[in-house]
DNA sequence: TATTGTTATACTCTATAACTATA
DNA sequence: TATAGTTATAGAGTATAACAATA
């Protein structure tokens, strides 16, 4: 053990909100990796995949507003998973600029896998925080997430 | 208004940890920015700023270790503070490997400016979200940071 | 052999600007 | 004029590989 390993004082990075929401996310990150890497999904897919699920034909907008996702972003997202054939595209009859999003029979298949493989994870999680505090969690954080993001700093 | 708009199903979205954890940080960050960007400072400027003051004399090396910064990107950030003529890197006499991060005068005083921001940034949190639940959200995100990173998903 | 710092590189996420087609 | 989709681009965060100097 090399010397002035160890001893560092981190009491200052315990007190931030911000570090503790990255490294806890990073934490889960890590969770998720495990459980949807060997399926090549990442939280992002993963999120779109269930959406169009629970919203069939959703429009290509209202995805990107439902998960804050930039337009411009969405359509190279949304071209992977067309790629892999999870989802198919095709223009709005009733709007002609939209585009309606709709899961193919495989990636209604692959979806349902996901689902269930996503609420193990919770429940994996669950049993390791406590049921209580898991669900405390998510209240709080849905409270933050409702913030005002300008803050008022006083003076 | 066009049709189908703000009618979507996003219950899903609300009960994925990752998501909301993804999703708050994203107001953190927005919050961190209305007030520190100003000045120029990143959130993991902030941090390695901070921890540096708390720990004068730090190594590059433990500084990349609490943050949990790869020591290929702790070199980059701290190139850039270098420039800015916050810090200093001096080769350690004892382990000649090693480099000894710290602050300029200038660094020292701009910290101690950063951190008062930061008090205030926090407090104007405890007036939106609660005293308590803000020291509630600390504590489930510290339980959260200790979790396994891998899951046991049964089965 | 292992560790520290460094350079180079690559991928994802995020954000913006500019363009086309449609409303 | 405004909106939807697209393309291109750029900055930031993150990760790995390879190397030199030092332990």
């Amino acid at each position: 053990m090399a010397e002035g390993e160890g001893n560092v004082d981190v009491t200052m990075l315990d007190n931030l909100i911000g570090y503790n929401l990255r490294r806890a996310l990073g934490v889960q990150m890590q969770r998720f990796a495990t459980a949807f890497g060997p399926l090549n999904i990442r939280p992002v897919q993963f999120s779109i995949l269930g959406l169009i699920h629970y919203n069939p034909e959703i429009r290509q907008s209202s995805l990107g507003k439902a998960l804050n996702i930039e337009r411009a972003n969405i359509v190279t997202l949304l071209a992977e998973l067309e790629e892999r054939e999870l989802v198919t595209r095709r223009t709005d009859a009733v709007d002609r600029r939209s585009r309606v999003v709709r899961l193919t029979p495989a990636g209604r298949r692959l979806t349902l896998k996901l689902l269930d493989l996503h609420d193990r994870l919770e429940r994996d999680l669950e049993a390791r925080l406590g049921s209580k505090e898991r669900n405390e969690l998510l209240k709080l954080l849905a409270a933050f997430r409702r913030l005002d993001p300008v803050p008022d700093l006083g003076e």
